[in-house]
DNA sequence: GCACCAAATTGGTCAGACCGCAATAAACTT
DNA sequence: AAGTTTATTGCGGTCTGACCAATTTGGTGC
């Protein structure tokens, strides 16, 4: 027998990531956080949800370890699937698309306090590591994975010298929200198209502000640094004109005259 | 056709859950972090994990399902399942047990921002509400477990009112560190048998600079705050001598006098 | 009213099939 | 011989339909 495999209409625009399954459980957290299944209350039968969401009964049972895992939902053989009143928490934190110029915004307040902090406590080791990191932008400026590994590198270690794990947690948090997040996938893909040479200088200043010892300048190239990387993302943005992006642009253009 | 199913023998003694793909998970993750699949190599194909477990291919699925959200291994669809070179990345943003100093140090820094921001963006609504947490922390503080509550809440409205959902998120995240380390829920506790009134006076005073849309009186007052409740942990750990919280007292009060 | 048993419901698992993508090998072109 | 295109192979992705086991439910007889 042929079976007609992916019909599956769900043209309710892509969600996060390419599977199936994925996007069912985001589907379905949207309609618990909504109320629809209080807290405590039982989920309809997979078969159900299948009819509903009209996918496949394997592809509820996968979304549903999804909603388990993240501690949404519990279940019980035999008996059915239960809301967890555990908040709304886990959803949020987990499905929460956050834009680009969000995460840049978060981490101009958070990236230069922990510049700061980090130019009081580095030691020489970790200087060095952080000039490795800069060579490691410089010399392999063509091959783009590597150039964004040590990019991301050079801020961690960063958040790494001020000895807080608390620190190094959010930025860890923070550079995981701007690679999990589709809008910021695709907007950051036409920024690496435009080409982007001179972030190298604007690192470098950071670099040796933190050499210095100098908190102060570290906190100032660091912040310095990031919003040239939002000037930049409103630039490419806007000759795009993307419709969303756009409507971002607008929202966050006028905030950003209030920063510094 | 009848199929003879729980046949499965896996008597290596019950993992964890009675749901099979979590033992299966289970024993997917030994083997992985044994070095069988080092990390960046591919995992056999899931049909042939399926033989080598003796398991059907959708237990398969979903104990890599498991693993994936874990953040263990990644699926390419069409290629294979690669191990993760997992680092601090995942693990350690679930599993790192962050002391309660270095989130607060982290807390300052981040929502002292935060404040600031939302001392420009905060609408009158958001002031109500915040106003209410506020209020709920005075006459419930008795209640410890509503205070708390509304001590979140407090700082969580704080968080939205700067219309950044990335801010949102990290404020959430620290939260979380907060509610899921050990440590700092046994420290937490301490504080909390000692009283805690003049928070009041503080969260007050934070209200109040938003009220009057001053970002930098926002900052400071957050700053504020949130030293003396280190302050306070200080104070309570060093009266009780706790060894680990010692050590961690002596490695931050150094530097805590280099801020501020 | 209560204990007990059978049917209905629900999750748990399995086997086999088809689809589309990705990587590799083979054939072709230059 | 080197580079490019195309066919092949393998893999994950998903679907279907079935059966198993545990729980729930409703009836039944006492």
């Amino acid at each position: 027998m042929v079976i007609e495999a992916m019909n599956v209409s769900l043209d309710t625009g892509k969600l996060s990531g390419g599977r199936l399954y994925q996007r069912v459980a985001e589907q379905l957290a949207v309609v618990i956080s909504q109320g629809e299944y209080p807290p405590g209350s039982r989920l309809p039968a997979e078969r159900k949800l299948a009819e509903r969401f009209e996918v496949s009964r394997p592809t509820i049972r996968e979304a549903i370890i999804a909603l388990e895992l993240a501690g949404c939902v519990e279940v019980r053989g035999g008996s059915g699937v239960y809301i967890c009143d555990g908040e709304s928490d886990k959803l949020a934190s987990t499905n929460l698309d956050v834009g680009p110029f969000d995460i840049l915004e978060a981490r101009i307040l958070f990236e230069g306090e922990a510049a700061e902090l980090a130019a009081k406590n580095i030691t020489a080791d970790e200087l060095a590591e952080v000039r490795q990191a800069l060579n490691d932008m410089v010399t392999e400026n063509e091959g783009e994975p590597i150039c964004e590994q040590a990019d991301e590198n050079f801020h961690m270690l960063i958040a790494r010298a001020t000895k807080n794990d608390a620190i190094v947690s959010v930025c860890n948090h923070l550079w995981a929200l701007r690679n999990s997040s589709p809008v910021s996938a695709r907007i950051l893909e036409k920024v690496r198209q435009a080409g982007s040479k001179p972030r190298i200088e604007e690192h470098k200043a950071i670099l040796e502000a933190l050499e210095q010892r100098d908190p102060e300048g570290a906190r100032a190239a660091m912040r310095e640094h990031l919003t040239r990387v939002i000037q930049q993302l409103l630039d490419a943005t806007e000759a795009e004109a993307v419709e969303e992006a756009r409507r971002a642009v607008m929202h966050n253009r006028e905030r950003f005259n209030l920063i510094d």
